[in-house]
DNA sequence: GCATATTTGTCCGTATGTATA
DNA sequence: CTATACATACGGACAAATATG
């Protein structure tokens, strides 16, 4: 297919293991199935908001823009769909997710549990494992600075995954992965993201700070004031967006 | 495909609702795809011990045996090996998935701040809505008295997923649903069942008494002890399966 | 190490069933 | 009610990778 190219075009005897790392680090990830880079590609489009939500994928559509068939592109259907961007409707396709205020509040209350509860469970992180937050953290600054309020956000976002990340569980990780995909979908197309996601630059250094002098706890119940807060005016968001 | 037999055959103009219900009730549900049907019926035999972990699941072996198609089939399989039953490795197949002592402690891990989080966010729980917990608990009970294991952890398990369920989050629901699933995987082929799931018994009605006096907090911290407890019942048993 | 057989990965064409105009 | 569009499911085919001798 088109996205990767002719990497694995030619037989090669061996491909040496610097050209996987190369290519993972670009993006291309050659390593996976021709579903999962297809679901790759739809999964960015999704979450970068070129595909918002209610939109139909079709079939025939797809597997002419992609060039693969459409079993392929149904396999790459599922994967999206047990993620949550994509809902299946029986014999009539798949559509791009629209998250209502339930789906929020719900969504909201399960990363309380998960980002709180992995805060709670740490115990002596090493600083050296709190640089990638901070670099989170200085690029929303940075961002804020520029008013580009759509980075804010996806630092925003790097930085919780990095904060349930320190727990070091790959199902908490997963699971939390899955949230904040899920959530992208209601970010987009609200008419001030400014609100959104301004006030929570700040908040996420307090937050850091607290996680550096191994006040756990505390980091926690701040958290959990600060989950709350962001729920609130997200709904605010998506009700103007809807009148 | 056999599973469902003729239950839509004759195309009545309307299914009044009764009907979807029972069909419901009698675990014929219709209105799912092929591929969900076949994924029904190879995850029961996973959860039942029938295929155990390293099982090797063959697509033309089992598209003769259920008399579908491959592609049909390989839907299945990725519904599958996406809730962690069935691993994909690439161009050798799927196999039931085997757990390590590592994801049994991230498992438990998870499950402790699922679980005890959705106790924690209980407020004012509808005294009905614990029945069919009490229901569980009997089962256990009853199960134990007739010294049936297998039967006592299924319903051990049932009782911790109407657990999570009071917290009323449909996501909640699912990722424990799926790490209850997961944790069958490791339950089939311990030598000794009983060791692993009589000693909760008794702490499941412990545990639900003090959820029936509202003493959510109390619940939950009691919950934690119990999990560490079973975690380290549960690595002892496959440690001295695998000796 | 090599050649062969087996199995999976991918794609295509088609027939059937379902939802919507 | 009919017609259209589309998803569902099937079977066959070939390529690619793996396993086996």
């Amino acid at each position: 297919m088109q996205v990767v190219g002719g990497a694995a075009e030619e037989g090669r005897d061996e491909d040496p293991d610097w050209l996987s790392n190369v290519a993972a680090d670009v993006g291309l990830i050659d390593r996976s199935s021709t579903a999962e880079r297809v679901a790759d590609v739809l999964r960015r489009r999704i979450t970068e908001g070129d595909l918002p939500p209610r939109t139909r994928l079709s079939e025939e559509q797809l597997t002419d823009v992609l060039h693969v068939s459409r079993n392929t592109l149904r396999e790459a259907f599922r994967l999206l769909t047990h993620e949550g961007l994509l809902i299946h409707v029986l014999h009539r396709g798949v559509f791009v997710r629209e998250l209502d205020e339930a789906d929020l509040g719900d969504l909201y209350r399960l990363r309380q549990t998960i980002e709180c509860g992995a805060l709670r469970s740490l115990v002596d992180v090493d600083p050296a494992r709190l640089r990638g937050m901070y670099d989170d953290v200085a690029a929303s600054e940075s961002a804020a600075r520029r008013g580009d309020w759509v980075s804010v956000g996806t630092s925003n976002m790097r930085f919780h995954r990095d904060l349930v990340a320190l727990a070091d569980s790959p199902r908490t990780n997963e699971v939390a992965g899955r949230l904040l995909a899920e959530l992208r979908l209601a970010f987009h197309g609200v008419a001030s993201p400014r609100r959104l996601h301004e006030p929570y630059v700040a908040r996420n250094r307090e937050l850091l700070d607290l996680v550096a002098g191994g006040e756990y706890e505390k980091a926690a119940e701040g958290l959990e004031g600060y989950l709350e807060d962001s729920l609130t005016e997200l709904l605010a968001a998506v009700r103007s967006r809807h009148t």
